[in-house]
DNA sequence: GGGTGATTGTCAGTGCTACTGACGATCAGC
DNA sequence: GCTGATCGTCAGTAGCACTGACAATCACCC
């Protein structure tokens, strides 16, 4: 019976003859998959400019708070200041940032975008951008900003 | 403090303090980290059964389906059939599922539930269940259901 | 001053996930 | 009976992110 359910639930879109796909409703295949497919379009738009969504993560952080430490931005982007470091050197040698030693505390590394680097990024951004709106345009400009609030909503529930 | 300092020294477009931060706002940021909170959660809820939130995907397809090869469970979930293997492998060792050779065509395993392993998966897909709930309590009721819309949208978007 | 504990960046190692490419076995159509 | 496709399997690889350790440096306290 309860396998009835999720079935009928899971039926609820009538299967086309030639599309057997039937819609998985349960929200970890749903993330998933979303953001699988989100990866692989910005992944697409930004191949010209040389840089992955991840890097450009680094540089919208950087773009905000302006030049700071590796720390600091790992933390913004809730990530191990260990996986940082391979992150500033894959974009250091793109020279689209670089690092230099903190004049105030000698045990931090100031990074902060190259002139060129920026000028990327502006474009990358651009690109990027482009890219999230071909995601959402299945779904009305309201939808989409919803998602993301309720997105936001979910993501800040911290403890 | 000092990233503020910084901050203030190189950037001064600071926002008034709440105000959701830009980086916030991506798409990437925000599906890879609500996804990465649903997985802890779901995580947590079904250690005591033993199984994982992947696993769980395959048994949920194979109570909608019915005994079926791994190919077919594979397809339903978006997933490559090398990576079938060690999940079904997995399963197995627990003695959830089983593989059997399928009569009609020799080439296909035909995976199926043994019976405790029902049991199980049935009181599994509760706790999954209520720790989907608890992520998406932030929402109303009525936003939790748009949310699953919103996603399968973006996702069918297959072309 | 000097000692103590915390912070920063780095690196090696590990785990997890999912892929490609190959293989034998088997099937379907002609 | 051939030929091409499909299925399950395995080895190898890649990306991503972590833990644990280390040296250098800082902040604090006596």
């Amino acid at each position: 019976m309860s396998s009835e359910a999720v079935n009928e639930a899971a039926n609820e879109v009538e299967n086309a003859p030639g599309q057997p796909r039937v819609e998985l409703n349960r929200l970890g295949y749903l993330l998933k998959h979303a953001q699988q497919r989100l990866t692989e379009m910005t992944a697409a738009a930004l191949e010209p400019y040389g840089v992955n969504g991840r890097e450009l993560g680094v540089l919208v952080v950087l773009d905000q708070m302006g030049a700071t430490s590796q720390q600091d931005v790992a933390r913004r982007l809730g990530i191990d200041r260990t996986t940082m470091v391979a992150l500033i050197d894959a974009l250091e040698a793109k020279s689209v940032v670089v690092r230099r030693p903190s004049a105030e505390d000698r045990r931090r590394n100031v990074v902060e975008f190259t002139e060129s680097g920026h000028g990327l990024f502006r474009q990358a951004l651009q690109a990027s951008d482009e890219a999230e709106r071909r995601f959402v345009s299945p779904l009305e400009d309201a939808a989409a900003e919803l998602l993301r609030e309720q997105l936001r909503a979910v993501i800040e529930e911290r403890d």
